[in-house]
Parts: structure tokens; C-alpha cells; sequence
RNA sequence: GGAAGCGUGGCCGAGCGGUUGAAGGCACCGGUCUUGAAAACCGGCAACGAUGCGAGUCGUUCGUGAGUUCGAAUCUCACCGCUUCCGCCA
């Protein structure tokens, strides 16, 4: 969420910068919510001093054993006028509230301007793609042949996009996402967390998947009580999503991040660094056709992820460290990648700066996405309340970074092709093989 | 699933329906004392919002939402969350 004084200062200013990432703030509209707010609520404060005052002479007026029929008289002739405008102040309100909550993040000013993924700026490279002297396989292939991946059975047990591991390979999987743990725990001095895979509608609303993204998610409902289910059929019940119901998280990004929703955390417990394997869990609506072979593209993954809580001008120095801790993995594997800076218009809804990380298959002769490390300033922050005490006592709000550490398929998907043999082996990287009691390499 | 209890400021913890934004304590900040520190003593210390150039003024907030009232932390109802006991359970 953006700060909304800063809409009041500079609405055009904004407006100008969220276009260069494809948004059209509707600033006409922001002015006429403004309006409106502003002559209702300065109306409803008038009329709650007055009422307050009168209350208070009351009270004394009692205590002394005084009459105060002429008081109450005078103040019962504003409840109606207060109630009328103490109704409607909280609809304005909320309707500004969620027209500021649909807002993306304003993109850093270092951003490049563009329009799609066409426009991201590469910034470094790792490692050279591999020459085969041999006709290269794709992971579904390797992984079949190897009889450790299964997508057959995958689709019987719940449909499409899920996959099945077995033996070696499910094991290799394992030992990715240990090795990544283990890395960030005791190379990067990030504390390793367990969290809830189920969230409310706050922490999703923290994080900035709701209320626009709805859709990307699965929500799963608990039996209501028979109080709570005869609440959500009333029609002034506008938060059926708050009742009775979870959401499966996408990432860990929102769990973990929303540890410090509603916080103040005393000034020198920043930086707070925190890592988390989870499953995630996407809906993938909307990418129809996309990436449907293989588990580049799946609605159950496992992720590593790494999240920090800094300073406000620390963030950006973070944001670098965070992004060097991730390629470290990929480093370690002897995974050729290279980095590019998202533009303007590729960016996540909350992100002000964004780093991808892609990895290189060969099978696809590109680069593909493995990692996205981002900046959300304090717009995830705002959203959330999570606050820190600066130096003159105040709270204020912290930046909040995150960055996958790394996404374990796809990187299983990468060691796969990057470490084919012709014979349709898959020799195993030094580092994974203390993870794999001593093998050196998977065969049928 | 059954029963009981509890939700107050950064934390702990008081609070007869009427100057209660809320006693007291801890933490924190400033000062006195001290060679320095600690202790002791004195003082300060909620958040958010509106308005104003500003000093300030006003409003809201005691889990959330409705209600009663001139006035609610305090009374009523519903919901949410937490704790404990019983049952069931990985």
C-alpha cells in the first residue's frame, strides 16, 4: 500500500510513475474520495466534540446534584445528524482504503522503464552453458528413464500440474532443499523457521495477494459454526473470507514476512533474517497452456525461501546481499545463471525493485526463471503495520526484502539436464552427495 | 465434540457507566549524585487520524462488530482468538 500522503502531495507525480509500470491510477477518482472524506469527516468530528463537551458538563453537572434536563435536551437534537454521519464515514473510509490496497508498489527510481519481461535488463552472467556432445534430454525424459518421475500417476491422485517423485530422485529433491537450508543457516546467518502453511485473510492482504489476486489462490474452508455460517448469509457481511476459511500460501514469503505484522520491534533486532522451506501452493489460472510439460509449472512445489525485515536505508544494501545469498546456491551446484533486473512493467504488484535469477537448461536452449529476489520498501510493511522504534523513539515502518533460496523443483529440474550423461545417467553434484549417503551419480 | 475461563498501552497489570487515554510496575529517554558505572532520587514517555505554516486544537482506539445510553474499557448480544480440563486423534 502506498502512503497516502504522499497520493495528497503528489497524486501526479505518482500517477506518472505507476504508469511507467502499466498501471492507470485513477486519479479523478482519488480526488473525489478525498473530497468527500474530508468534508464528512471533519462534519462527524465537529458534531463528536460537541457531543463530548456536553457530555462532560453532564457529568459534572450530576456530581454537583444539578439539574441537566436543559443539557440533555440540547444534545439529543444531534444523534440523528451524528448517527447519519457516523455511519457513512466508515464506508468513505473503506472505500479509499480499497481503492489505495489495489495500488501496485511504485518502482525504484534505478528501475529500468519497460513494458515486458523483453525489457529486463541482464546485469551479470555465472558459468557457461555446458557443450553435449550428445542429443540433450529434458527432465521429463531424464527423470522417466530414470524411473523416479512419475506424471501418469501424479494426475490419477489429483489432475494436472503435480508431479511424482520416487526413490533416488525423490531423494535428490530432499537433499536440494537441505543443502539450501543448511547453506542459509550457516553461511548466511539466517534462522531457519517452521510456519503454517494455512493463513488467514490478514496475513494475505499483509503481503499484498489480496484483495487483487484472489484468483492465484486456493482457499480451503473449515466447517463454520452454526453461529458464524448463519453470519456469512447475512447481507451486511461483507468478510466471508475471514470467517471459517483458510488459504493455502503461495509462498512463504507470506507467513514468514507476516511474523511482524502489528509489530514494533526494538530498533536492535534489525536486520531479521529468516529462512523457510515450504511447500507453495498456485492456482495458475490464467496460464493455460504454459509450461504443461514436465514440473516447471506446478500447482504443489517446494520452495526455500529467504526473507528479511530491515532498516529503511539498509534495504537496498540488503536487497544485493540477499540476491548474492541466493546465487551462492547455484554457485555451489555448478548451475550456469544469469541475473537480470525486472523493468518497470514485469514487476510484481508490491515489488519497488526486482532481481530475477534464471538458471539455464539446456533442454530449452534458454534461461529460465529459478529465483526472484525483490525489494517492497514499505509497502508490504504498510499494509501489515509492521513498524520498528528508530533512534528518537518513534515507531515507524521497516522494508521488508524476500527471495527464493531457491525454488527446490526447479532447480531438481535444472541438476537434472545440466547433469545428464549419454547414457542417460545423471551424474550428481559434490556438494548434494554428503545429502545422498555417498552417490555419485542416478541410473535406472 | 463437551465444560470453564480470559482478551486493557512496547511488556506486565489495575480499573463503582461520568475530566479514565486509562492507576501502579517494568522497559526506554533526560537530569541529579558518582572518578566511571551501578544503585538511589527527580522528570518525561501510547498509537493512529483530521486540521493548521506553526505552537496547538479536535477526533478515534481497552480482541472485532452490532446494541443500550446524553455519555461505555466498564452493561447486552454475536463473532474471532487464546488458555485450562474431559473426550477423540498424528
Amino acid at each position: 500500500m502506498l502512503d497516502i500522503q504522499t497520493l495528497r502531495n503528489d497524486l501526479a507525480g505518482v500517477a506518472a510513475r505507476l504508469k511507467t509500470r502499466g498501471f492507470e491510477l485513477d486519479t479523478a477518482k482519488f480526488e473525489q474520495l478525498e473530497a468527500e472524506r474530508k468534508t464528512i469527516q471533519t462534519r462527524t468530528q465537529e458534531l463528536q466534540a460537541r457531543r463530548n463537551a456536553a457530555s462532560k458538563l453532564i457529568g459534572q453537572a450530576k456530581a454537583k446534584g444539578e439539574d441537566v434536563s436543559a443539557i440533555m435536551a440540547e444534545v439529543s437534537v444531534l444523534g440523528d445528524e451524528l448517527k447519519k454521519y457516523e455511519s457513512i464515514l466508515p464506508q468513505t473510509l473503506q472505500e479509499i482504503d480499497a481503492f489505495l490496497a489495489e495500488i501496485p508498489n511504485v518502482p525504484h527510481a534505478s528501475v529500468p522503464i519497460g513494458k515486458s519481461e523483453a525489457d529486463n535488463v541482464e546485469t551479470h552472467k555465472f558459468g557457461e552453458p555446458k557443450k553435449f556432445d550428445f542429443e540433450v534430454q529434458d527432465h521429463v525424459s531424464i527423470g522417466e528413464g530414470l524411473g523416479g518421475l512419475d506424471f501418469d500417476t501424479a494426475s490419477k491422485i489429483s489432475g494436472a500440474r503435480f508431479s511424482l517423485l520416487k526413490g533416488p530422485l525423490a531423494r535428490l529433491h530432499r537433499a536440494l532443499a537441505q543443502f539450501m537450508l543448511d547453506t542459509h543457516t550457516e553461511q548466511h546467518g539466517y534462522t531457519e523457521t517452521y510456519v503454517p502453511y494455512l493463513v488467514n485473510a490478514d496475513s494475505m492482504r499483509g503481503t499484498g495477494q489480496l484483495p487483487k489476486f484472489e484468483a492465484d489462490l486456493f482457499r480451503v474452508t473449515a466447517r463454520p459454526s452454526a453461529n458464524a455460517l448463519t453470519k456469512m448469509i447475512q447481507p451486511e457481511t461483507t468478510q466471508f473470507e475471514d470467517i471459517g476459511s483458510f488459504y493455502l500460501i503461495p509462498t512463504a514469503e507470506v507467513p514468514v514476512t507476516n511474523m511482524v505484522r502489528d509489530e514494533i520491534v526494538a530498533l536492535e533486532k534489525l536486520p531479521m533474517k529468516f529462512v523457510a522451506h515450504t511447500p507453495c501452493f498456485r492456482s495458475e489460472a490464467g496460464s493455460y497452456g504454459r509450461d504443461t510439460r514436465g514440473m516447471i509449472r506446478q500447482h504443489q512445489f517446494e520452495k526455500v525461501e529467504l526473507v528479511q525485515m530491515v532498516h529503511p536505508e539498509q534495504s537496498y544494501a540488503a536487497l544485493e546481499a540477499l540476491l548474492g545469498h541466493a546465487e551462492v546456491i547455484l554457485q555451489k551446484l555448478g548451475l550456469p545463471y544469469r541475473v537480470v533486473k525486472l523493468c518497470t512493467g514485469d514487476m510484481g504488484f508490491s515489488a519497488a525493485t526486482t532481481y530475477d535469477i534464471e538458471v539455464w537448461l539446456p533442454a530449452q536452449n534458454t534461461y529460465r526463471e529459478i529465483s526472484s529476489c525483490s525489494n517492497f520498501e514499505a509497502f508490504q510493511a504498510r499494509r501489515m503495520q509492521a513498524r520498528f522504534r528508530n533512534a528518537a523513539g518513534k515507531p515507524e515502518l521497516l522494508h521488508t526484502l524476500n527471495g527464493s533460496g531457491l525454488a527446490v523443483g526447479r532447480t531438481l529440474v535444472a541438476v537434472l539436464e545440466n547433469y545428464q550423461n549419454a547414457d542417460g545417467s545423471v551424474t550428481i553434484p559434490d556438494v548434494l552427495r554428503l545429502y545422498m549417503g555417498g552417490m555419485e551419480k542416478l541410473s535406472k
